[in-house]
DNA sequence: GGGGTCTGTCATGAA
DNA sequence: CTTTCATGACAGACC
């Protein structure tokens, strides 16, 4: 069925998450960057190391918007960096005297496309996502994806994804061992404008930027000082720039803001969430789910429309779920005649036209005794209760036996039709009623009065007569409600799995969203380094990371700025979003 | 014998 | 007020 096809879609997002992850660690993201406590360790760390501690909240202090900050998010992609990161760069610039002191060049780290992490976090959709990913590992058969989301540590694979180790490949690449942009050079199409506006935007504002022919620009600042140039210090509450402008974003319209915070929100929630306890748990959810155990998403709007929808396409059973009472209800009283003692009878009085309706019950098993007498094989399937004649039954029960039966046979027969005769029927028969069960409960009132009023009836007789009509009506209605719940039920359940299909596309999407925007922001690193560590001042010597920052204006030309400046500017610009917000 | 399912019935509320 | 219908709850029959 469906499910099959589920399963498929499961996988492959499974498979998709898999070989990003991969690659990934090929990148040099370690898991053990993620280490939950050494991470901890090492905030504790940089807590000493920063004074502005504005982004020092606890783990436990404020929720996702903490967790943001701990985790220096990315506030581009999303890309959370571990604080073992950080202190790897703290102890890389140590070794590099020239350089300032590790806060600034910390946080310097962090790509100039990093804005503020605040985030409009909403925390439960991250969550939902992570339900639908461990959901679709849950009905994963082979174990081995889910393995290896379930006992991955911290660093699961999406966050992993969109770490950036130092090491990566795209810092090697871009190293200024490399003598030529020739590595990048795919790299530098995307912004080639900006590039050869540099020289124009330095002798118009700032600072000239001498093209850089040196080649000792390693020597100077190791290609992890020039990684660090990449990182603007806005994320630093220190000394020099708590809040330099973020620089403005190459990648312009690409990357709206929310759609980042989004992306980051879900990079940590992730990482927060797939710890093996909660899997557990969520996995035993969705065992437990039967269907109708939904989640907020099956609100009662969709349990009603998918009544209604189960009218019109499950056989068109019911009609619309409100409207259904009346309609439905007319149906069902015709349909199911369960106390009809012949089809005779019913076809002699007119009830013809109820005939058609019998279809609409085929699936369900309480059904009409006249219908099973189309399908005789299903006369003793199941339960054969007595409350039911089957109309064979009652068509020789109300006609004299054959007379070719023996008279054993005979009386065996007439217990098995007194066995298959309702109740209602032995009192109508006991109390000489002299109509048909049929007659009394599926005649309409005003023929219903006529038949009584044609018959002088005890007073027994009537209530008797007022008692099967009203039972048999309310058989009907039982069995037509019955009917209902279970279409009800079938139709959440297909409602179910089109859902889980939906969301396993989105999720799909979600991650080749992400990797592309990945890719871009690789891009756009490499350039930055390649760039920045080309510049030159008038001496010849390259630019401090820790004073200059790139910046790229709105026209597309890049400018070398001071961080100073720079991180007012980011300052600035973080209080816009913020305010918004609020 | 106990549990699950099916079915009929009753009580109740709404239309 | 009566009738009809829907539905939850219960009980009996059956497997």
């Amino acid at each position: 069925m469906g499910w099959e096809s589920h399963l498929t879609a499961a996988s492959a997002d499974i498979d998709l998450i898999d070989i990003l992850w991969r690659q990934d660690i090929d990148l040099g993201a370690g898991r053990e960057v993620f280490d939950y406590s050494h991470r901890q360790k090492e905030q504790d760390v940089d807590k000493e190391l920063q004074d502005g501690g504005e982004q020092e909240d606890t783990w436990a202090g404020e929720g996702a918007e903490a967790l943001a900050r701990d985790l220096l998010v990315d506030g581009e992609t999303g890309e959370s960096f571990p604080a073992q990161f950080r202190a790897n760069v703290a102890s890389i610039t140590e070794a590099v005297p020239s350089e300032n002191e590790s806060p600034a060049l910390e946080n310097s780290l962090f790509s100039p496309l990093l804005t503020g992490t605040e985030s409009p976090f909403d925390l439960e959709q991250q969550w939902q996502d992570l339900m639908s990913i461990m959901e679709m590992q849950a009905m994963e058969v082979n174990t081995s994806a889910s393995e290896i989301l379930y006992n991955a540590p911290p660093g699961d694979p999406l966050s992993t994804n969109y770490s950036l180790a130092p090491n990566t490949p795209i810092n090697q690449n871009v190293s200024l061992h490399q003598a030529s942009l020739g590595g990048c050079s795919q790299d530098f199409s995307l912004f080639s404008s900006e590039v050869e506006n540099l020289p124009v935007a330095s002798s118009s504002t700032l600072l000239p930027l001498v093209p850089s022919n040196s080649t000792s620009l390693n020597s100077t600042f190791g290609s992890t000082n020039l990684a660090g140039l990449f990182f603007p210090p806005q994320l630093n509450g220190t000394a020099n720039d708590t809040a330099g402008p973020e620089l403005p974003d190459p990648l312009g319209g690409l990357l709206d803001e929310a759609m980042l915070d989004e992306i980051s929100l879900m990079d940590l929630a992730i990482e927060e969430g797939f710890n093996p306890v909660q899997a557990s748990q969520l996995e035993e959810e969705f065992d437990s789910d039967s269907g109708l155990s939904l989640d907020s998403s099956h609100s009662p709007s969709s349990l009603s429309s998918s009544e209604g929808s189960s009218s019109s396409s499950s056989s068109s059973s019911s009609s619309a779920s409100s409207s259904a009472s009346s309609s439905f209800s007319e149906e069902g009283a015709v349909g199911y005649s369960s106390d009809s003692e012949t089809l005779d009878l019913e076809e002699a009085e007119g009830a013809v036209g109820y005939q058609p309706e019998y279809s609409k019950f085929c699936r369900m098993s309480y059904q009409d005794p006249s219908q099973l007498s189309c399908l005789p094989y299903l006369e003793h399937v199941g339960h054969n209760h007595t409350y039911n004649m089957a109309p064979s039954a009652l068509d020789s029960a109300d006609l004299p036996p054959p007379s070719t039966l023996k008279k054993s046979s005979k009386e065996k027969q007439a217990d098995f039709l007194d066995k298959q005769m309702s109740r209602d029927e032995h009192r109508a028969r006991a109390m000489k009623i002299p109509f048909t069960n049929d007659k009394i409960i599926n005649l309409p009132v005003e023929e219903f009065n006529e038949l009584l009023s044609k018959y002088q009836l005890s007073e027994a007789q009537l209530s008797l007569i007022r008692d099967i009509r009203r039972r048999g009506k309310n058989k009907m209605a039982a069995q037509n409600c019955r009917k209902r719940k279970l279409d009800t039920i079938l139709n959440l359940e297909r409602d179910v799995e089109d859902l889980q299909r939906d969301k396993a596309r989105l999720l799909r999407e979600k991650v080749e969203f992400l990797r592309s925007l990945r890719q871009m922001k690789q891009k756009v690193q490499s350039l930055y380094q390649e760039v920045f560590g080309r510049l030159r001042d008038e001496n010849g010597r390259p630019y401090s990371p820790s004073q200059y920052a790139l910046q790229y204006a709105g026209d597309g030309s890049v400018l070398l700025i001071p961080r100073t400046m720079a991180d007012q500017q980011v300052r600035r610009q973080e209080r816009k979003p913020k305010d918004r917000r609020k």
